[in-house]
DNA sequence: AGTTACCATGAATACGTATTCAGCAGGAGT
DNA sequence: ACTCCTGCTGAATACGTATTCATGGTAACT
């Protein structure tokens, strides 16, 4: 690997000077530019990241921890996330959550002298937080939010649940389920608490939402399908916490002969791309932003980094959600199947 | 940030004592360990992996340049890489393609001094080739591969269009289109030769394939489908080059009214996950693996990083496909529509 | 006891770049 | 002629860790 003294020999200068040009230092003369600039395209010099980001300690770096990309969600949220920052001109790192590692994912990341971190797969009483906040480094949660606050930008997940509940209610709808993921995290949280509230309040009566705790694995989610399905009771409408839910979901119940919306209604969380597909037709409901909510954290993030640590402020974004009525949902259709 | 001198001052000892306990050197007696272990959790300490990086020369990190992610097959092979990745001990530093401007990409990442690379997006004369074998850098493409040859993994993509021609050819179709990307990528290009090919050999004519050559955008396919059925003889089986394509050309097809299989038939290339999503059923064409193309090329890089730069074998992986046929694909059914 | 061998340790150095500091040359001003 | 600036430059140093090298001490063996 060439380095910066080899080209300042060959210049005849010194690695100060390469130095200086490599950063657009005013202070060099024409003459020595122009030698130093032929020098590096002669011997194809790079200059090494690694050595700069040691000495100037920023690495033009940052880490993104996301939820599993067989969520439609986190594929729109990374993409945003990466492109993003590399037009703000930063590389990203990225870890995607695996059944709770996330310890040894955080020292890693806390290792790599990150500019800042943006995570998704939070969990509401997550230690994680509080390493973060001692560590100094710029962070930002999105889509779930933690206990203690901190920096997160999220969608009003309560409010999302009501919206499903009233939206399902006033269907003709009287029996319920809700598919969702686990209880301590405040997406999934938050959405069954609106839910079964906004049930409660419209039917004036609790125990009326069937609930399925999964893990949001395909397996998991089949199972509470045949669950509920073989219920004496069973639902005919079901609030899926996630559009990935939602349409995994689908997939069992098409599978099971079931006609959507006929025999089941389906609303589903995130208003997720595919959602809008025509085999799908999803309801959904989502926020009311052009930006999804990883680019609205990277936006956050990045500006936070740049203004530097004394000029940072705290970040917590609450979008409020609407619904996208579409194809999935509908009014009962008894003895249709 | 703390350093390991500061370690070493709180534990009494040489700071080279402390890397040592920290890199697990035998050669440490077990009350050091003691001190060094004990100040290290005193004092909260985080090796710096950038410091380690420019000594080692090893950064433990690979970049991946990856095809956008609203194409399924690369939310697969991004997923599968970034956490086999991890597994082996690397971090990924992802990008995404975007339209082209793949050379700034292709500087920073050589400036990265990264491991190894992964890349999807390779054209079939891309001067990257060059730079990557002047680096030394382990490399492997996976999915396109170069003109030159170089360390890919792919499937064999001309297979993969005559298996296309001969099952839609067989179904009793007489009028055909092809919808792919950009011809100066092997994928695109193979499949295409690969398909015009097998059906002037089984309808002994030539020109019975219309083609569309998009950038693979939701509007360019739209339009395309547009194009293609507004025809005098338009066709009535469709070979999408990709999954993410088939998907596209499908949502456009629904919406226009038509129904798949009954009044066209369509056929992708992938095998991605959702093609068996019963909403979809997607009839394709892809390796008889159940590792996906990022998986296995991750696999290669890792050993070959491994193995050091003199035991670097080359890597060129063609895989065989399969048709796995489904519900998009079906005989002719005149005056349906 | 004397020699050898080995082990644990610290001092010093290297990795490649950015930056501080001092110095030098030359021009402007008196 | 002398001082004062200004504008460039190179030497030296720092960043945090790994590693080499030399050393002092101790155990093993004659």
């Amino acid at each position: 690997m060439i380095s910066s003294k080899e080209v300042a020999k060959e210049a005849g200068v010194s690695q100060s000077t390469v130095s200086r040009v490599l950063n657009n230092s005013d202070k060099v003369s024409k003459e020595n530019v122009a030698k130093v600039t032929e020098a590096m395209r002669k011997l194809n010099y790079r200059p090494n990241a690694i050595a700069r980001s040691l000495v100037s300690k920023r690495s033009k770096t940052i880490a993104l921890i996301s939820g599993p990309l067989h969520n439609p969600f986190f594929v729109e949220t990374t993409s945003s996330i990466v492109n993003y920052a590399k037009e703000r001109g930063y590389n990203t790192n990225v870890f995607f959550e695996n059944n709770g590692d996330n310890m040894t994912v955080y020292e890693t990341v806390l290792s790599m002298q990150v500019d800042g971190i943006i995570l998704s797969s939070v969990f509401m009483d997550d230690p994680i937080l509080k390493e973060l906040q001692a560590s100094q480094i710029p962070y930002v949660m999105f889509n779930r939010k933690h206990n203690e606050g901190g920096n997160f930008v999220e969608i009003n997940n309560y409010e999302a649940g009501k919206m499903a509940a009233n939206h399902l209610y006033q269907l003709g709808h009287e029996n319920f389920g809700f598919i969702g993921g686990p209880m301590y995290t405040s997406t999934f949280y938050g959405r069954y608490l609106g839910f079964t509230e906004g049930i409660a309040e419209q039917t004036m009566e609790t125990g009326k939402v069937f609930l399925n705790e999964t893990d949001t694995s395909e397996e998991a989610i089949a199972d509470a399908i045949f669950k509920m399905m073989g219920r004496k009771n069973r639902p005919t409408a079901v609030f899926a916490a996630t559009d990935a839910i939602a349409i995994t979901a689908m997939d069992t119940l098409l599978e099971l002969g079931y006609r959507i919306p006929q025999d089941i209604s389906i609303c589903g969380v995130d208003n997720v791309r595919m959602a809008r597909h025509h085999a799908f037709e999803l309801t959904t409901i989502g926020a009311q932003s052009n930006k999804n909510l990883g680019r609205l954290g990277i936006e956050h993030l990045i500006n936070s980094i740049e203004a530097g640590k004394e000029n940072m402020s705290p970040i917590q974004v609450t979008l409020e959600p609407a619904l996208y009525q579409r194809k999935t949902t509908g009014p009962i259709k008894p003895g249709s199947v």
